[in-house]
DNA sequence: CGGCAATCGCAACGTTATAACGTTGCAAGA
DNA sequence: TCTTGCAACGTTATAACGTTGCGATTGCCG
């Protein structure tokens, strides 16, 4: 198992990179909650947080071990995999199948199924969004008279920084 | 867990329903090894068997199952996992991430991704092929310069025979 | 026949997910 | 105030999925 690597920033030093990004993340999933009439709860958005810090596809049990360690409240199992499904179901994370770990969404407020790029080298992960794909998917399931419910597209490979970092 | 349903037959009586299929299916496999000079042992060619008579997405511990009441020999876990690593390394079947189970591959000879697509009802999976559909990701690739190794188009959703089914 | 690599068997363990049941806290209405 | 209802959360155990490590066996090839 990897190490535990989720470490969030306080974010009043000049040094901060990117911490500011979860901050206004959460911001953004506070307000959807409110306007949809559906419970952000401390711990839900603890949850979001984390993977939003994470830059990276997040196991359950990672965000299990980070919770104890961000502020010794001990969750069980269960009690994360209901959050997530909570914060799936509001389309504010995704599952990457391929990993079984999770991700948040960049856009919340749009419910579209996602494209996700997973480098093998470094583990992060980019959301992308492509209304081509969606149609040639549903082209393809019509020709099979098939009622799509859920797409789940994702490609493994080695991200740009990957491939830089290996050729030097 | 759902109850095992992998009940091959003997296929000499004229009820037999596309059981000859498997039977088919396996030897081509034997003779695209036998080109290949891999070896298909008799492990190897029973679980791609097994594969093609369930029909569904087939989990490992369900495979197990079955070959140990198919000739009372009880395999272990490692055992099941690394035969099927190797017919995926064959092409010979594919893993769907989304229910950590594994389907026969069609189209064995050409090493292409394909796309499923799963229903929820009944378990079936289907699988196709879209030339288009992989450029469409090629190009998203190549739009953020990663490298795909890997592609994983999964989607869930009710097939023909479950709608035809529900609207009775 | 001897050597070697690939495959298989097996025990133990690690990881991911859910079942089953109980508890807390809050809010509406008699 | 009671009590009823409900959503969220806690706790234990267990199911389901997958891996490691090592030794035994098989089969190929000189």
């Amino acid at each position: 198992m990897a190490l535990l690597s989720i470490q969030p920033r306080s974010c009043a030093d000049p040094n901060c990179r990117g911490q500011h990004a979860p901050a206004e993340r959460v911001a953004l999933a506070v307000s959807l909650c409110g306007t949809r009439g559906v419970q952000l709860t401390e711990l839900r958005r603890q949850i979001l947080e984390l993977l939003w810090e994470s830059g990276r596809p997040t196991g359950a049990y990672e965000l299990i071990e980070a919770l104890k360690q961000r502020d010794s409240r001990p969750v069980g199992p269960p009690t994360v995999y209901r959050a997530l499904e909570f914060l799936m179901s509001q389309g504010l994370v995704s599952k990457i199948e391929s990993r079984n770990a999770y991700v948040p969404c960049a856009y919340p407020e749009r419910r579209h199924d996602c494209l996700f790029f997973i480098c093998s080298t470094c583990g992060a992960s980019v959301e992308l969004e492509d209304r081509r794909l969606e149609c040639l998917i549903s082209e393809n399931a019509a020709l099979i008279g098939f009622h799509a419910t859920r797409r789940v597209v994702e490609v493994e490979g080695i991200c740009t920084r990957c491939i830089a970092a290996g050729a030097a």
